[in-house]
RNA sequence: GCGCCUGUAGCUCAGUGGAUAGAGCAUCCGCCUCCUAAGCGGAGGGUCGCAGGUUCAACUCCUGCCAGGCGCACCA
C-alpha cells in the first residue's frame, strides 16, 4: 500500500513539475509515506507537500492542496485530506486492507519482494577468522550478521556473493605452527615451555596429538636442540618486556623453519587445515555458507600482490623510506602512511588485503561490503585509501563495524584461559535463539548474551514467542484436518471483510508494512529491524489469536481467518528464513 | 592527545527530520471448562547524557562539553 501512495504523489509530483505550478530543477529523493496513528488522520499520510515547501518557496498548505488536485484517481483512495501543517491524509477503501493477504497467499517471495537493489553486485565479505584456533562468540555476531545480511540484500534485488577470507599467509600461521610444534614435542615425551606469546589454548595440544597420530616420528628433534641459542623468553610487563617476548618468538619460528625444512609447511598446513576444518564444521552447525573460501596465500602465488604494487607504483602513490616500501594513504583520509613491503623483504598483511579488495573490484564487483569487529575500525581509513589509490572508487567500499559481545551471568573467563567458544554456545542456547539473540540488536551495539534467556523456553524469549506463532498457525491446520475439514482458500479471499475486528486490523496493517520493513533493513544493513519486526508479528498475531476463535462453525468467517493465519504463518517463515532461524510446524 | 561507536523507563534495547517517544523483562493488579497457560488483559514507570545551534518541525542533523567501550605497528 505504501508504495502503491509514493506512486500517486510521484505521479501528482511530475504533473505539477510538467505543468510549471511546481519549479523544474526540484527533486524528491524519496517520498515519505507514513500509517497514520490516529484513525482520524486517515490510513496514510505524507509530508512531501512540507519537505517541498522549502525548495518550491511555496507555503505547504498550498503546495498540498496542488498535489492532492494533481492525484490520479486510484480505486484504492476513497479521499484525502490536508491536515496540520500539510500533511496529505489518505483514507483508504476498506478492501485495500486485504490486498497484502491476497499477495501472500499466492506467492509470499513476490511479496516480499522490493528490488531496491537492482541487480547491484555486491562482495560481502565475513568472518575470515584467522584459522589459528577455534570461533568465539564474537565471530559469532559478525557471522550470524554477515549471512542474515547476505540473505537481506539477495532477497531484496542485489545480487550478492558470500566470502571467507582465510589469513593463511604471515606471522600469525607461524605462530601457530611452532605453537603446535612445541606441543607435538611434549607428546613424544620432551619437557617444553610455551613461550608467553604462542597460543595456550587447550585446541593446540588435540592439534598436536593428532599430528603426532598421523606423522609419528617425521617432525621430532629434542627440545634442547630446538632452544638452543636462542634469547630468553622473560617475564613480566611491559613494552621493552614485549619487544623481547616477541624476539623469542620469532628466533623460535625461524629454528623451527630451519630444523624442518620442508616439512614445516607440512606442519603448518596441517595445522591451519585442522583449525579451518573446525571453523567450517562450526559455520555449517551455524547455518551460515559461503560462495567461496579466498585463501590469503593465493594472492602471492597468483602475483595479485605484485599486480597491486605495480599498479599503485604507477599511479605514483608509492615510495621508499627506511627500507621499506610505502602506500602515501595520508594524502587519501588516513591518518599516516603505510607499509606495504617491510625493510625485510616480506609483504605486510596490508599489501596483501589491498591485492584482495583490488582483485574484488577487478572480478566486476559494484559495492564491497567487509564485515568487521569494531576493533578493527582504525584499518577502515587505510583500505579505502588504498582502493582510492587504485581505482578512484573508494565510496564503493563499505565496513560493517560489529561491537562486542559480552556474556551474562559472568559466563565468560570464569576460568581464565578458557574462553568460550562459538560452538560451545551455539550447543548451550541452541541453534536458533543463539542467532536471532545475535540478531537482535544493532550491530554498532555492544551485545550482552542474555545466556539464560536465550535457553529459556517460554514466551520471554523471543524466538520461542515467534516459533510458536508459526507453529500454531500450523497446529490449527493439524486441527482442521482431524476435524475432518479444509483450508477453503478461495472461500477465505472472498470472505475477508469478517475481518474487521481491532486486533485483525492490527495484523493485517503488519503484514502490510512487510515488504517495506525489508527494503529498510537491506538499505539500513540492519537485520535487525527484521527480527523487532517479527517479534511485533507474533505479538499481534497471539493477540488476535488469544481473543478470536478460528476453527468455527461458520465457514466463511473460518476460511477467512484460516487466510489471515496462513498469511501470518508465511510472512514468519519468509522472514525467519532470512535470518537463518528454524520456522518448526510444531514444538 | 587523535579517531570510531555508544548514552532513550529500574534492566536489556527499538525508534526514516513529522502529529501524544515505544517493546520486552522486572514491579503491581487481574485472568485457565475454550484451536498449545510454552499463554492473555491492565497499571505505574521518561529532563531521550548536558548546553547551544540549524528549521515550519529535532530523540533524530550540526558544534562544544561530560561519561563508557574500542582502536591508534615494518602484528594480523
Amino acid at each position: 500500500m505504501k508504495a502503491l501512495i509514493a506512486d500517486l504523489l510521484t505521479h501528482a509530483f511530475n504533473t505539477l513539475q510538467a505543468d510549471g505550478r511546481l519549479p523544474a530543477g526540484l527533486a524528491i529523493t524519496e517520498i515519505q509515506v507514513e500509517r497514520t496513528r490516529d484513525p482520524s488522520h486517515g490510513d496514510w499520510a505524507s509530508n512531501l507537500a512540507l519537505a517541498l515547501a522549502k525548495p518550491a518557496q511555496q507555503k505547504p498548505r498550498d503546495i498540498a492542496q496542488a498535489l492532492v488536485a494533481a492525484l490520479p484517481p486510484s480505486a484504492a483512495v476513497i479521499k484525502t485530506e490536508i491536515a496540520g501543517p500539510g500533511f496529505i491524509n489518505f483514507f483508504l477503501t476498506p478492501e485495500s486492507r486485504f490486498e497484502s493477504v491476497r499477495r501472500i497467499l499466492a506467492d509470499v517471495n513476490a511479496f516480499a519482494h522490493t528490488d531496491v537493489g537492482h541487480g547491484e553486485k555486491v562482495l560481502l565479505e565475513f568472518v575470515s577468522a584467522n584459522p589459528t584456533g577455534p570461533m568465539h562468540v564474537g565471530h559469532g555476531r559478525g557471522a550470524a550478521y554477515g549471512s542474515a545480511l547476505g540473505n537481506l540484500l539477495a532477497a531484496t534485488g542485489f545480487d550478492v556473493q558470500r566470502e571467507y577470507y582465510i589469513n593463511d599467509a604471515g606471522r600469525q600461521a607461524d605462530v601457530l605452527a611452532v605453537s603446535v610444534f612445541l606441543r607435538y614435542l611434549e607428546a613424544h615425551g620432551e619437557r617444553v615451555a610455551i613461550p608467553s606469546r604462542a597460543y595456550p589454548g587447550e585446541y593446540v595440544r588435540h592439534c598436536a596429538d593428532a599430528l603426532k597420530a598421523k606423522y609419528g616420528q617425521q617432525f621430532f628433534h629434542p627440545y634442547p636442540d630446538v632452544m638452543q641459542g636462542l634469547p630468553a623468553d622473560p617475564d613480566g610487563e611491559g613494552d621493552a618486556i614485549k619487544m623481547q617476548k616477541e624476539a623469542h618468538l620469532d628466533a623460535l619460528i625461524s629454528r623451527t623453519r630451519q630444523l624442518l625444512g620442508e616439512d614445516y609447511r607440512v606442519l603448518q598446513d596441517f595445522a591451519l587445515d585442522t583449525q579451518l576444518a573446525d571453523i567450517r564444521r562450526t559455520l555449517d552447525a551455524f547455518n551460515v555458507s559461503f560462495d567461496r573460501w579466498y585463501s590469503e596465500r593465493t594472492l602471492a602465488d597468483s602475483g595479485a600482490i605484485d599486480k597491486a604494487l605495480a599498479r599503485l607504483r604507477e599511479r605514483g602513490h608509492v615510495y621508499e623510506q627506511d627500507g621499506a616500501v610505502w602506500l602515501r594513504t595520508s594524502t587519501l583520509g588516513d591518518e599516516k602512511d603505510r607499509v606495504l613491503i617491510r625493510d625485510n623483504g616480506i609483504h605486510t598483511y596490508f599489501a596483501a588485503d589491498v591485492a584482495y579488495h583490488l582483485d574484488k573490484l577487478d572480478r566486476g564487483f559494484d559495492t564491497l561490503i567487509d564485515v568487521w569487529g569494531a576493533d578493527h575500525h582504525g584499518y577502515i581509513a587505510r583500505v579505502r585509501a588504498a582502493i582510492e589509490a587504485l581505482t578512484g572508487q573508494g565510496d564503493r567500499f563499505h565496513v560493517a563495524l560489529i561491537q562486542f559481545v559480552t556474556l551474562s551471568s559472568g559466563r565468560m573467563g570464569k576460568r581464565s584461559g578458557n574462553f568460550v567458544t562459538l560452538a560451545d554456545l551455539i550447543d548451550e542456547a541452541g541453534n536458533d535463539a543463539t542467532r536471532f539473540f545475535y540478531l537482535t540488536r544493532s550491530p554498532e551495539v555492544p551485545l550482552e548474551f542474555d545466556i539464560d534467556l536465550a535457553r529459556s523456553q517460554t514466551k520471554d524469549n523471543p524466538v520461542y514467542y515467534i516459533q510458536y506463532a508459526h507453529a500454531r498457525v500450523c497446529s490449527v491446520l493439524r486441527k482442521l484436518a482431524d476435524d475432518g475439514h479444509a483450508f477453503d482458500e478461495a472461500a477465505g479471499l472472498q470472505a475477508l471483510t469478517h475481518l474487521d475486528s481491532q486486533e485483525e486490523r492490527g495484523v493485517l496493517e503488519r503484514l502490510d508494512s512487510y515488504p517495506d520493513i525489508l527494503a529498510r533493513a537491506a538499505r539500513d544493513r540492519a537485520p535487525h529491524t527484521l527480527a523487532h519486526y517479527l517479534r511485533d508479528l507474533a505479538s499481534d498475531f497471539h493477540v488476535w489469536y488469544n481473543g478470536h476463535k478460528i476453527l468455527i462453525d461458520d465457514a466463511a468467517v473460518r476460511n477467512a481467518r484460516l487466510a489471515l493465519s496462513v498469511a501470518v504463518r508465511e510472512v514468519i517463515a519468509h522472514g525467519l528464513d532470512i535470518l537463518g532461524v528454524n520456522a518448526p510446524d510444531s514444538m
